[in-house]
DNA sequence: TTAATATTGTCACATTGTGAGACAATAAAT
DNA sequence: ATTTATTGTCTCACAATGTGACAATATTAA
């Protein structure tokens, strides 16, 4: 959340008061998979050392899945991804309006922006995207976002690593439903690559044959030509994600 | 949501704005358990033909959580019930502030409530609840709240309905963590019993002796002493819920 | 007092699902 | 031509689940 603040290149009026619902936001973990990891987009605020999850506002007249999509398409220039709303956090003690006056000192001033020193509840959701896709745009100046490892996160203000342990153990419960591992995957990927997603999530190794005959067994994959992959072994099949 | 409205007991302050933060209600579907029939809790407005689920606001200074603990408990005069949030609802347009209005103008005027024609996000829990504990309380002016058979509902205003769909999906999906069936029953209860609250919840018949075979193998219940119960038939074991 | 009835606790069997290893196939390097 | 690494698939063992059967037993009926 709070990622808009201080941004000089947009209209003012949209971080002012009466421009968003008071009291609401939302924060998105954004997982992409690339090296065999996964990885999860993480903001920081300019002239600050603060890192946080992207998340935003909502508009007054704005439907809450779509303003989340809106700032994610903003940020990474995707449209029509996998994303899934999974909790609100709404606790009083999650608001700490030391940081947020801590990041507007360091970037000019409070006096525009004193609704967002009061108390939050955030609509968590956590997304899914094909790593290779994005291309982060660093156009605001009070933020920059980027990719991290998983397991080499930068600490996390407010209450976002709880919100980050949340959505992991979400995904991890959910993996299975509907094949939702291919939407981190580009459209062609081999059996190889699902397995990897699976186990990068699930953070254990599986068995090769069992993984392929129980993916196999859904139904869900199409087949395709093999391509020389120029490795030294035999080629796999690709598999594109039907239906 | 919108439950204590208009209640002349109580101190009229407590609906005046600045008493809840804006925009943000949460609403609760309450499942019982009766007659081997699944039930829930449903609302009556006062003078009108209006039923909703319970629901409320947030206080200013209190954890979403609670807020929705003390409803319940106002409600049911129940504490420390199974309660679990699932989503949160956030369409503009589920913001129907014509039903409002008709049920104030039923009750007695909008001047002091004007903020809550306002759009609102609302954020969905469930509760299992053992039905022999309640004790309904027809305290508000405003409102009365009884038992419907899920088959046997009037119909919900706002987008309630949804959320009780996606609630009882929400339900079947969870049934199994941590054997959640068992809120719905007294302390000692039969294997019998149990199975019905499954069948129920499920919409369909189990195998009882497969049923009996995965349920105690997860050892969670502890069997006690068996209870004659007046059939003619071999008297069942009575189990508890153990951690 | 005995037999009938309904339901319980448990088991045996068949079917299905899963974990683990084996083996031939093959693309590239040697 | 041989070696190497990985793939596609298979078989076996074992676990989990679906299905019906049986004896046990609390009450009712005869």
């Amino acid at each position: 959340m709070f990622s808009y603040l201080f941004l000089k290149k947009i209209p003012a009026v949209i971080l002012k008061p009466n421009t968003y619902l008071k009291h609401i936001a939302y924060d998105s973990v954004v997982f992409g998979f690339s090296g065999e990891k996964l990885k999860i987009l993480v903001m920081k605020y300019k002239n600050t050392d603060y890192y946080a999850l992207p998340g935003g506002f909502v508009g007054l007249d704005e439907d809450l899945n779509s303003a989340v999509r809106r700032g994610l398409k903003e940020r990474t220039g995707l449209d029509n991804i996998f994303l899934e709303q999974f909790y609100t956090f709404g606790n009083v003690s999650r608001s700490t309006p030391a940081f947020m006056e801590a990041i507007m000192e360091a970037n000019g001033g409070v006096n525009e922006y004193g609704w967002m020193l009061e108390r939050f509840i955030s609509i968590a959701y956590y997304a899914l995207i094909n790593y290779d896709d994005v291309e982060l745009k660093p156009e605001a100046i009070s933020e920059s976002c980027d990719w991290y490892d998983l397991n080499n996160l930068p600490e996390l203000i407010f209450d976002h690593k709880e919100i980050l342990d949340k959505a992991l153990a979400t995904l991890r419960s959910n993996l299975e439903t509907k094949l939702m591992g291919v939407n981190l995957l580009p459209p062609l990927f081999t059996m190889k690559d699902l397995q990897n997603v699976y186990e990068a999530i699930l953070g254990e190794k599986l068995h090769r044959g069992a993984f392929q005959r129980k993916i196999l067994g859904m139904n869900l994959l199409k087949r395709h030509e093999k391509q020389f992959s120029g490795a030294a072994h035999k080629a796999p099949f690709l598999y594109s994600f039907e239906k």
